[in-house]
DNA sequence: GAGCGCATGTAAGCTGTTACATGATTCT
DNA sequence: AGAATCATGTAACAGCTTACATGCGCTC
């Protein structure tokens, strides 16, 4: 009965690397840093905190105009975060829409496949220039960079993936 | 209200290059061939399979021994499987765990983010011997063998970051 | 007849998405 | 006054996992 606790974590890194905040902020922060690793929206996120809080992960420290909780992380939720970075076994299986496509091409004529290849280069190219021009997230440079040079990694994998397939499907 | 549909594909895909199969058999040919690109169990194949001959992607062709039901794709979900196959604009976004720790690295200090990296690395490792050991799985050979490079290439790239960020990370 | 593999399913629970709903404040 | 943004939520549904449950047929 292990949890997943992704979203958790996700939630937790972010209030320990930028301080206390909203779910209204988190969310927005989801967007624009932690975006291209994971995805929550606001809907994910408000009834998660409000879990987190009755576990003792967060607290609210203030509620601010317009209805707005300002959460910040507790020892506790420092403590968990930290165990889960530390000590978590990194699963590598995944579910991989682009790898299915890829499995199933033998099923299309030729000229088929190579339209679906050019497709998922053209697809992995355009990620690949979102990641480059990605702007640092927080006061330390180091934050998400890591990360960002992961993803870079693996799309230019793929890229370097299609073009060899590509030239292999091709009529010489 | 777009279906996802990608179990479904996945289904008739199996179903397309291997011809009528029970629930039983996806099952057991999905560990043993797709698991490194799509996973699901039978507890999840079984209704799927009801759905879709519902909505005629499939039919029942004849009941055999212990309730065994032999499942035939039909007209219309070879026509599905190769529009989605010809026409799907690839999804790069994922969500992606592993990301998710690098992302969050910095929150550790410089000898725990070593460790973590170097478990990353060595579960990067075995996956990759282990598809690289993934012996063929129909009667063509082509069949999987796309995907299996594309799983390798993302795998040899996560390694080569690991050794990357290892070598920042380590003092000299 | 005991055990194993074949073969099917249901139910509960978690995660994530989409759509709906509301009200306060600030800017033009 | 009207629009945009801030800020919070709920509900319904789809997808996936885990646990539970059942019965047939073959082999030893």
């Amino acid at each position: 009965m292990l949890r997943v606790m992704s979203l958790r974590i996700a939630l937790l890194g972010l209030l320990a690397a930028k301080g206390p905040a909203s779910g209204y902020d988190l969310a927005k922060l989801f967007e624009v840093s932690l975006n291209h690793v994971w995805q929550a929206g606001h809907t994910q996120i408000y009834p998660e905190l409000v879990k987190m809080a009755a576990d003792g992960l967060v607290s609210v420290e203030a509620e601010g105009a317009r209805g707005r909780k300002n959460y910040t992380i507790t020892g506790e939720g420092t403590r968990l975060l930290h165990e889960w970075l530390a000590d978590r076994e990194p699963v590598m299986v995944q579910r991989n829409e682009t790898a299915l496509l890829a499995f199933l091409l033998p099923l299309l004529d030729a000229d088929e496949a190579i339209v679906a290849v050019e497709r998922i280069r053209a697809r992995a190219r355009d990620r690949l220039d979102y990641l480059v021009c990605l702007p640092p997230v927080a006061e330390n440079p180091k934050f998400g960079s890591y990360a960002l040079r992961l993803g870079q990694a693996q799309v230019r994998a793929t890229i370097a993936w299609a073009d060899e397939i590509l030239h292999e499907l091709r009529p010489t």
